[in-house]
DNA sequence: AAAAATATGTAGACCGATCTATTAAGGAGC
DNA sequence: GCTCCTTAATAGATCGGTCTACATATTTTT
């Protein structure tokens, strides 16, 4: 794959991406996405030959594996499992708010539309979802419960930002940064 | 109104709510809500003239007070605020898992996919979530931290909800609700 | 090194299907 | 007779997807 290639491709897909974070599936139209990213529906056909599914599906994994990063790295500069949590929502907030209210969690608008039928893309939202509670149980290794408070940690973080989403505001992320202790003590 | 109407729109009502909480508002299509409700073309605008934001508006607004309505009970019959939590998680579990992983929470979706502009959909959803938490919020009386902890348990509700239905299983929930405990101690 | 051949990528017209919404006419029940 | 409600045809826009022609690199051949 040549230069350019390489780039309208990552064109594509960054449209791709900020689109379906903002509507979801279905509001978001391959017109769009052609509109947004510049390049002609020619070029998406060749670099996604199986057409939406695949955009999307390829859009959904690269926005996990990013939030994913971003977790590792908190993770590993944060002294304690509450700083790390924190450090999470504050990330996620920042993120949110200077989007207006746009991009919360990548993954969520897909994988509420998608969970009803058993195809790929609910497949990859559930991958996303697991990849990153073992980055969180990773982070609590050596705890009794682990398993258990790595999922109910990242129900935390995934329904603090629904509501803030929700309701365009932070205050559900500073409410309940305030008790994450209570759950990890 | 008359009998017969009455009846009609509470079937297009029924309809869309189903259709909405499966894929979302983008992906309920008017056709579909037609198709399930029995109702034709003309009767639905007949019942709903603003269109599609109205009826789905009114959909969701139906739904939030059902949930409510759920909450309270729970609320009643519960002998501690910890009971009453995992009786929620409980009847949403079985809500969801009954209805084959398409029934999760009604509100969720349309959120996501509304939130990014301020209209009256976005409205309607952020109205439905300040009034479970107000629910949440009586149970929690009395304690210190009220406010926050309504959030809190509000969020990790939501948030295992949506793990759950992204990974098409009870599992989140489950685990959740071992939580919840350290939550409110 | 020049020219021919092949692979890679761009460009946009076009297709049938489906979308929300409107309209005009007729039937049902008080 | 009059209101309430239903019926179905239709409009215009947009949907995801296909197709052919063209441009630009890259490699092969001479």
């Amino acid at each position: 794959m040549g230069q350019k290639g390489t780039e309208t491709r990552i064109r594509i897909l960054n449209a791709t991406q900020e689109l379906v974070e903002t509507g979801g599936y279905a509001s978001a139209g391959l017109n769009q996405v052609i509109a947004a990213s510049g390049a002609p529906r020619g070029s998406l056909y060749f670099h996604f030959p199986e057409g939406k599914d695949q955009l999307v599906g390829e859009s959904i994994r690269r926005a996990g594996q990013a939030i994913g990063s971003a977790f590792e790295d908190l993770a590993e500069s944060s002294a304690s499992v509450a700083e790390f949590v924190e450090a999470v929502l504050r990330h996620l907030g920042d993120r949110l708010e200077e989007s207006g209210w746009r991009k919360g969690c990548p993954v969520a608008t897909v994988a509420l539309e998608m969970a009803g039928a058993s195809n790929p893309l609910q497949q990859a939202c559930s991958d996303v979802y697991t990849s990153w509670t073992a980055v969180l149980r990773a982070r609590l290794e050596g705890r009794q419960d682990a398993d258990d408070l790595a999922i109910a940690i990242l129900a935390l973080i995934e329904g603090a930002l629904l509501l803030a989403k929700a309701h365009r505001s932070r205050e559900p992320l500073d409410r309940v940064t305030g008790q994450v202790a209570a759950l990890l003590r």
